[in-house]
RNA sequence: GGCCACGUAGCUCAAUUGGAUAGAGUACCUGAUUACGGCUCAGGAGGUUGAGGGUUCGACUCCUUCCGUGGUCACCA
């Protein structure tokens, strides 16, 4: 980081001793050199120009001049219109090679700050899907990126593990179970109590049906149907409404909420009782995926949390009651509607839970960032909840951020739960991890190696072919997911990088040796090791950039252009037979540093390297 | 309909934040390499950056008007 600092020093200077002009740092823009181009670094003329009235070329030359003279670092240069493209000496890159080369390299100091990140957020009535790997791909890698930067990293996820829809498992396993348990039947529990959820589904839709066909229904459809709308849509619509009000089972399902709101001895026993099978599922599936938390907020034990700001809030007058006697906040003036905060029957609503859990979180941990990773369907929930917290003078209302990601498609379009195209994560681990399997067992790689050792491979080489696809993504586009490209192995692939990886190891066994050492002696260095010293010396900058915008794609690109450019650097230069001894030792130096880069920053993104491949 | 995102090669994605001739991968074609472990490397072809207008030395990027896609406008979470 230093090197660029150095350069650009120099460049300033020579502005102030050529033309006398102090040039406003905002305007001294100095970034590496296309390829297609003579030079390492250019710097760009064109804000020269009005302040010192005189063609860019003409001010390029000029500079130029002056560096090559007086420059301890610049070899040469060469102007193309605005673009002073500079050359520099050898000297350069032996101090920039052995700044990289440091262990220290691209990690920062603590900061004594707290960033806190909540993600993945399941309910407890269905196993996790690809939309949720989105979402803890994101989220862990935030709080890896953040901890890079320095900071004390807290994540949180918060279980949604009560409510109307726990309860509809919890009848249809009452229904239908027979008794049976996960163990009994040898099911994973969550994708257990998920089947139970979706035949509630069945149940209920059949008698849904049947009540339609009734004079009730019918009585309901024509009363209340727009003109024209046919039964279908009419019917769909008033779902929930049937639900609510004329549904049998709806009827004991409610029942059922309510009985566990009061506390009831066995509704709580079994709904203890389900949830756990489904702990254990989510568990065995984040191991799988080598994810963890620091602690979680079961919504069982935060749904009543936010009221007491809503008296707060009344009483300074940033709520307001309807006759009715619910309560809701005006939010007009900052471009938004009216939102409810609490219902006509005192109970509590989506944002007001997300409020208290807000308070109690900064209570508890004083966190300086405050980070939700939530998919883009609920934007406007965000908004309207950062503007409440902030109207409520909550001092951590600046620190809040929604880290808003795109759905994730199929190539047949949405992924729909009702019509079973939910592409679920465990099938989708083991589907990725086989091919790995299958793959390295075609190519006949890993003779010699234990079963086990070659299994723990197949996980790391097939689970970053699956992170590395979704994670490359700038999280806030909507991606397709094409399940034949998220298991390729070549191209701008995890396993690609980590063949890199692999391939610097795979040296330096050769070689006979665990570390290299920077040769002292002056050396030499060639266009492709410049380039590859330039982009390693890049790496705090994308460090620095993937946190402040949240975005971990910037890091998967970074990755992926450097073990590009090794594998070019690799095949076009020997490394082991280098022309000289000295020659050999800087470029095991070089290729060293690369391969701990590449471990370090596909370790921020959850990727784990391999030794052999 | 209001509001919010997004529209870049056939497909999946980039573009150092306003910089040079818009780059990668994939698929397709052509070559290299019997090895420092080829899950590699090089080359070819592929573009009116959704459309129009504006701002300036310079626009995929900023402003504006359209068009398209998705999301959201629940006393669900």
């Amino acid at each position: 980081m230093g090197m660029l600092a150095n350069l650009q020093a120099e460049i300033k200077g020579a502005i102030k001793h050529v033309f006398d002009y102090q040039l406003p740092d905002n305007q001294l823009i100095v970034s590496p050199t296309k390829k297609e181009f003579e030079g390492e670094y250019t710097f760009v003329t064109f804000p020269l120009v009005k302040a010192l009235k005189n063609k860019p070329e003409v001010l390029g030359e000029q500079m130029g001049a002056y560096l090559k003279e007086n420059s301890s670092i610049v070899s040469d240069f060469n102007v193309v219109k605005g673009f002073l493209n500079l050359s520099l000496n050898d000297g350069f890159w032996s101090t920039a090679l052995s700044t990289v080369g440091d262990e220290t390299f691209g990690s920062k100091p603590a900061n004594g700050k707290t960033f806190m990140v909540e993600f993945s957020s399941p309910n407890t009535n269905k196993p996790l899907h690809l939309g949720h790997i989105r979402n803890i791909l994101l989220g862990w890698s935030m709080a890896q990126i953040a901890e890079a930067n320095g900071y004390k990293v807290i994540k949180t996820q918060v279980i949604n593990d009560r409510g109307i829809a726990v309860c509809k498992s919890m009848i249809a396993w009452q229904d239908l179970g027979e008794g049976k348990t996960p163990e009994s039947t040898g099911t994973k529990g969550d994708h257990f109590v998920g089947s139970y959820y979706v035949a509630f589904e069945q149940v209920f839709q059949k008698e849904y049906k049947a009540w339609q066909e009734t004079d009730v229904g019918q009585e309901v459809f024509s009363s209340l149907a727009k003109e024209g709308q046919d039964a279908e849509t009419f019917f769909k619509g008033y779902k929930n409404k049937y639900f609510n009000e004329y549904s049998a089972i709806g009827a004991r399902t409610k029942e059922m909420l309510l009985k566990w709101e009061a506390d009831n001895p066995e509704v709580k026993a079994l709904w203890e009782k389900m949830n756990g099978w489904v702990y254990d599922g989510f568990e065995t599936t984040y191991k799988k995926l080598g994810v963890d938390f620091d602690y979680n907020n079961y919504e069982s034990e935060t749904y009543l949390l936010g009221k007491e700001f809503v008296d707060e809030g009344l009483k300074s007058g940033v709520f307001y009651k309807k006759d009715d006697g619910s309560t809701w906040i005006d939010l007009e003036s900052a471009k938004m509607d009216h939102k409810i905060v609490l219902r006509s029957d005192g109970t509590s609503v989506y944002v007001t839970q997300d409020l208290g859990t807000a308070h109690q979180r900064y209570e508890q941990y004083k966190m300086d960032h405050l980070v939700y990773v939530v998919a883009d369907e609920q934007d406007y929930h965000f908004k309207v909840l950062f503007e409440i917290l902030k109207r409520l003078g909550e001092p951590y209302a600046d620190s809040l951020y929604h880290l808003s990601y795109g759905m994730v498609d199929l190539p047949s379009g949405k992924m729909k739960s009702r019509e079973g195209t939910v592409v679920d994560a465990d099938d989708l681990v083991e589907e990725v991890i086989g091919e790995a399997r299958k793959a390295s067992q075609e190519r006949g790689g890993l003779e010699g190696i234990s079963t086990e050792e070659q299994e723990e491979i197949y996980r790391k080489v097939g689970l970053s072919a699956l992170k590395y696809f979704i994670i490359k993504v700038n999280p806030k586009k909507r991606m397709t997911f094409d399940p034949k490209e998220s298991v390729d192995m070549q191209g701008q692939t995890g396993p690609y990088i980590q063949n890199a990886y692999v391939r610097i190891q795979s040296i330096f066994r050769k070689a006979g040796v665990t570390k290299a050492d920077q040769p002292q002696e002056a050396l030499e260095f060639n266009n492709l090791e410049r380039d590859l010293i330039v982009q390693l010396s890049q790496y705090p900058h994308v460090l620095e950039e993937a946190f402040n915008k949240y975005d971990p794609s910037i890091i998967a690109n970074y990755s992926y252009t450097l073990a590009k450019s090794f594998h070019r650097f690799y095949h076009d230069c020997r490394i082991l037979n280098a022309e000289t001894e000295s020659l050999k030792q800087n470029r095991l130096y070089l290729s060293q540093t690369i391969g701990s880069i590449l471990e370090s920053s596909m370790q921020l993104l959850g990727m784990e390297m391999p030794e052999y491949m």
